[in-house]
DNA sequence: TTATATGATGACCTGCGGTCAGTAAATAAA
DNA sequence: TTTATTTACTGACCGCAGGTCATCATATAA
């Protein structure tokens, strides 16, 4: 019996390898630019090998998306309680987004495969059934969706503005980011640029979509 | 010397063509879902023989999005004065725009073509050299830029935002627009989903960057 | 009528995601 | 220890994309 195991700890970590390759790979670029091969290149197998373990490039990005999203999702869900005004909810996800930014760079992974899989979804309202929507991404931008909601229940958001379509709009937006950061020299810092444009374009839309009227010191945790 | 002109003539009217099959096919689907080969059939040529009168499928894509936004900037441009407010000069881009949204499709042509040739550059400071920047679309996005810097002088927009990032960023959000609306059903009234969601994303950034204390009224040209 | 320049093209190249028959080695059976 | 079978892997391949090039047919010039 412990042969079936040692081949199959062989086997999970074939696939832990080729993942941290591909991730590595992105980092250098965007995920649009990394192919299979460079990947098995990277990894020290064939091509062919690689399909053996994931069916197609989409689900090698997937899984690694999905698994780089838990740490923030677990981290927020497990700090959020349903009793939070929508301030409170929204200080602990951007708080806990810069807290996973400082220790590892899976959030510019995140985005851009999320860039990379679906980068025109955002606007629609019919329901999408790609895979990245089924899954920890749909948390990932439902969670602010859910906090915006409740911030309309608060009446310090604008009631007639779609939640879910201003979630959609950040991810997009962030995702650009993203992958303008994954253009600049290899030389700069990139986590810096990322934050900070992503502050600004977060307040800028906190602010875009606040009732009339109300308190601007309500958003002043930007920054 | 008339033969040399009829050849003249000839070779602009196969460019004429390969453009109009190309915008068609465009509208049709999405700027990058469209191959040479799907052009070439459509124009009834050889795959090659685009070639010889375009460098590549950038540089046709390029002169469709340089010629359509042609109408756009000319149209503004004769109607803009500098001695106009930052609300003015604001209202009347997006009155034209509106305008010549209900006049041809070209608009939907243009947000497709961008978003196939640039995607993420929107938030790099740096002076992007892609063909995308040094055209058209600068006038295109630099016209909104220079009407928000406008607004930071009259002191109703905050002095803290950098004018050609937001100008970018609505660039961004246009053409996610646009790229979702090619997805919709062939029967839905697509102009209207896209003038709406454009509106509505206006309205947002606009009201994101308003100096604190302005007023809100400032932007009830939209809707 | 012959030589030349022009416009167009079929066949081809590279690189991509993805497939598959076949190989070599580890395991199981004899 | 030898043979059979399963397992993990890979080289060669496919289809399709953008792009190139030698070659051909036709219109022009000689």
């Amino acid at each position: 019996m412990g042969i079936l195991e040692r081949k199959e700890r062989e086997k999970a970590k074939r696939r832990e390898l080729i993942k941290k390759c591909a991730k590595e790979l992105i980092l250098e670029n965007t995920a649009a630019q990394v192919s299979m091969a460079d990947i098995a290149e990277k990894a020290e197998l064939s091509k062919a090998t690689l399909y053996l373990y994931f069916v197609n490039k989409e689900a090698l990005f997937l899984e690694i998306f999905n698994e780089s999203t838990v740490n923030f999702t677990n981290r927020v869900c497990s700090r959020l309680k349903p009793s939070m005004s929508c301030i409170d909810t929204l200080k602990i996800i951007w708080g806990s987004y810069k807290e996973l930014f400082g220790e590892s760079e899976d959030i510019m992974v995140i985005f851009s495969i999320s860039n990379y899989i679906e980068p025109n979804i955002p606007f629609l309202q019919i329901e999408e059934d790609s895979g990245m929507s089924k899954n920890t991404s749909g948390i990932f931008y439902s969670m602010i969706s859910d906090a915006i909601k409740k911030g309309i229940d608060e009446a310090i958001f604008d009631p007639t503005i779609n939640p879910q379509t201003v979630g959609k709009t950040l991810i997009v937006l962030f995702s650009s980011i993203v992958n303008s950061a994954a253009k600049l020299p290899k030389t700069a810092r990139k986590s810096q640029f990322i934050l900070g444009e992503m502050e600004n374009t977060f307040k800028i839309i906190l602010r875009g979509i606040a009732k009339e009227g109300a308190d601007p010191l309500y958003f002043s945790f930007l920054k």
